[in-house]
Order: C-alpha cells, then sequence, then structure tokens
DNA sequence: TTTTAAAATGAACACGCTGTTGATTACGAG
DNA sequence: CTCGTAATCAACAGCGTGTTCATTTTAAAA
C-alpha cells in the first residue's frame, strides 16, 4: 500500500476522533473532516464513499477484533486465571477484552460515548449475549436464568451492567488502568444494587 | 390560545414522534416533519425556531414532571405501599415514576429509543441520582456507598439497572403493564448479576 | 536517476435543506 | 360580521453534499 494513503488515512481518523469528542457525529461535515485533517475534500471521497462508510469502517474494526477473539481463542477462557495481589481472580476473557478496549482507548471512548453512535452498542451487546450464552453453555451445563423476572430483562439488566462499567471507564479524566476495570467487572457479578449503596435489609 | 394553534402543534409532534420511529433525530428535516403533517414549511418557524427547540420542548415537558414530582410530593415516597396480589410491596415513588412514563409511552419511546438523544438520558439520569440520594437521606440515615468498587462506578450501576428496566420496558412489541414494571424494579434491587443468571456460587 | 502509475489537489456543477422575508389568504373568537 | 391571529406561498442566499475533470504532486519501480 503506497505510504501516502497511510498517511492520508492516519490523517481522517485523528480529525474524526478530536471533532467527535466536541460534537454529535451528524452534526460533522466531510468539511469538517479534511478541514482539520489538512487534506483536500475530493481526497476523503478516494477513501470512503461518506462519512457513514468512515464510521462503519471504525466501528466493525473494533468489533472483528473481539468477535475474532470470542470465536477463535474460546477455550479456557472462563476459568479462573492468576491471582491477583488484591486477592481477587480474573476470568481470561475479561482481562482480554478490557485489553482491546484499552489498546485503541479514544477510539471507543467516541464511539461509546455521548457523542458515539447507540447501534454500535446494541451490535456489541448482542455479540456479548451470545459470547456469555455460549460460554456458559460450555463451563456449567444447567444454567437458567432467573423466573423472578422476566428472562429479557435478566439478559439485559446483566448486559448492560457490563456495559455500564466500561462505559464509565472511557468518561473518566483520569482512566483507571485495565487491570482495575476487570476488577470491578469480577467484582460486580455477585453484587445487587442494595448491596451497592451499602444497605443491609 | 386560538384552536388552530393547538391543532398544528399536535400534528407537528405526531410527524415527529412518527419519523423518530423510522429513522435518527438528526437525518428528520423539518421538511420531512411539515410534509408528513401536511402544514407549511413556514409554518413550523412560527412555532419553533427549528427542530432542536422542538426536541428540547418535548424533553422539558417529560423532565418537569418528573422534577416536580420529586421535588415537592416527596414525602412518604420511600415507604412501602399496598401489598400486590402476588405479596410484593412497591414504593409509592417507583409507582408514581413508571406511571408518569406510561401515560406519555409513544413520547418517553422515541426520545429514549434508538433514534433519540443521549443527553436525555445523561439529564435523567442526573435527576433519579439527585432523587435517590435525597430519598435515602430522608428515610436511612447511614447509608454509604459501597467501597468494594469506586463511589462512582456503583452510581453509575444502579442508575442504569433502572434505566435498563424501563428502556427494555420500551422497546417491547406488546409492552408491560405499568404494575408488571413497578414489580421488577422493585425486585431487582435484590438480584446481582449471578442471580439474574441463576447461578448458584 | 528517470520513468511511471498512483494519489492528492482545485475548481466547478446541480442538488437539497436551511432559516428568513414579505405579500397574501384562511379562519375562529368575540 | 369583522378584526386580528394563524397559515400559506414563493423567493432568497447560504452551506454542505457527492461527483466530474484536468492538473499537480509524490512514492516506488525500472
Amino acid at each position: 500500500m503506497h505510504q501516502k494513503v497511510v498517511e492520508t488515512e492516519a490523517a481522517i481518523q485523528a480529525a474524526f476522533i478530536a471533532l467527535l469528542q466536541t460534537k454529535a457525529f451528524e452534526k460533522i461535515s466531510v468539511s469538517d473532516i479534511t478541514k482539520l485533517a489538512h487534506i483536500n475534500r475530493g481526497t476523503f471521497y478516494l477513501h470512503y464513499v461518506d462519512k457513514y462508510a468512515l464510521l462503519d469502517h471504525y466501528e466493525n474494526h473494533l468489533i472483528d477484533q473481539i468477535q475474532d477473539y470470542f470465536t477463535n481463542d474460546f477455550e479456557g477462557t472462563m476459568t479462573y486465571q492468576s491471582v491477583k495481589e488484591n486477592g481477587v481472580y480474573t476470568y481470561p476473557v475479561v482481562q482480554k477484552t478490557v485489553g482491546f478496549i484499552h489498546q485503541e482507548f479514544a477510539l471507543w471512548q467516541v464511539l461509546l460515548g455521548l457523542n458515539g453512535d447507540p447501534r454500535f452498542e446494541l451490535k456489541l451487546k448482542r455479540i456479548m449475549k451470545q459470547a456469555i450464552s455460549n460460554g456458559l453453555d460450555r463451563v456449567k451445563g444447567d444454567i437458567s436464568v432467573t423466573r423472578c423476572i422476566p428472562e429479557d430483562y435478566a439478559w439485559e439488566l446483566i448486559i448492560s451492567g457490563m456495559f455500564t462499567i466500561i462505559k464509565t471507564w472511557l468518561r473518566e479524566d483520569d482512566p483507571q488502568n485495565p487491570e482495575a476495570i476487570a476488577d470491578i467487572m469480577m467484582k460486580t457479578r455477585f453484587l445487587s444494587p442494595y448491596d451497592l449503596l451499602g444497605i443491609k435489609d
């Protein structure tokens, strides 16, 4: 691949991320991007058909990483791993997933942030649910989601709990390190809202 | 107020909600709205300065209802009320809040839906946190959010748990009745993710 | 180094949506 | 019935879009 292409696409990505930190995706024009990236507007269209293709490109880039890991390297992911210094075990899946996000933090930040794409979050949630379903089937045989509340409500609560942790992480001014987040995810598995509030009823 | 104004604004609202069911807010043009509402494009601008003012108007309408209730009628809201047929008690706050939403279901549906406004959800979350904080202070004196995970993560988890229930409700093809939702909200106070999955570790 | 193919530029185009204007018509409350 | 408010219609400049074509720049191959 031509080196110039790499440069240009990097400039576009940097400009795109910078703009998404300040305004909503739909309010960003191709002109905005190319001005900030110091390239000609026409050049943009040599790389992407429109700004939606740009968004898709980044989203798929991130999704593919996770998707690949979930479908290929899934053996042993739900078993406990080495003891951490604070005495908490961590699943490899959790560690890996948090690691993926940490690797491209700025991109995850804007795509899951206030100016991001709600549909991206939805896609990810579906993937997560599938992965957890599969993981549970493999490790323990007889899991049945509680009948105490409707099953789809239970699933939504579980998945969006994990997303809440990730999104809180991404919104922090001075973000925690990945290990701390993995730790939080492992701990919250056992915490109900009342536990979180510190209420002992 | 002129009757014609009421008609026109009702037509605008109906068109706006209908459009938000099919495409993202930012992709909706004033022309779209006025065409669907069978009014002249110029007429729209006699009522709202732009489509953002329209969005604000509806959001504030909903927020004010809840805000008013939280700040004025808050006495006794966190005490248990009459026993329901299935043996579950419900807080009046929960009942009232779910009731508010049920009253203008279609509007809540689109504003908190996939094509809605993430900032609206954020505003509501802040209000909810404030209300819960106040409520806890009043009813029980010595609540301290768990130190097991960082406090802001705990709060985010609690609040977005409640929002998850509401949003799941709003997305259902054949939505549950309000009582069922209030019931779910009361029950999930005690349920951790592992409880929800039916795992007994 | 020179050649050559790919990549980026700059200017122009029609199109669609915006928000505003001013003149005109429709209509409902009194 | 009448008067004032509300809605309509046509026109306006401004801006972003996506596409074009000729031109210039640039990196890699000869």
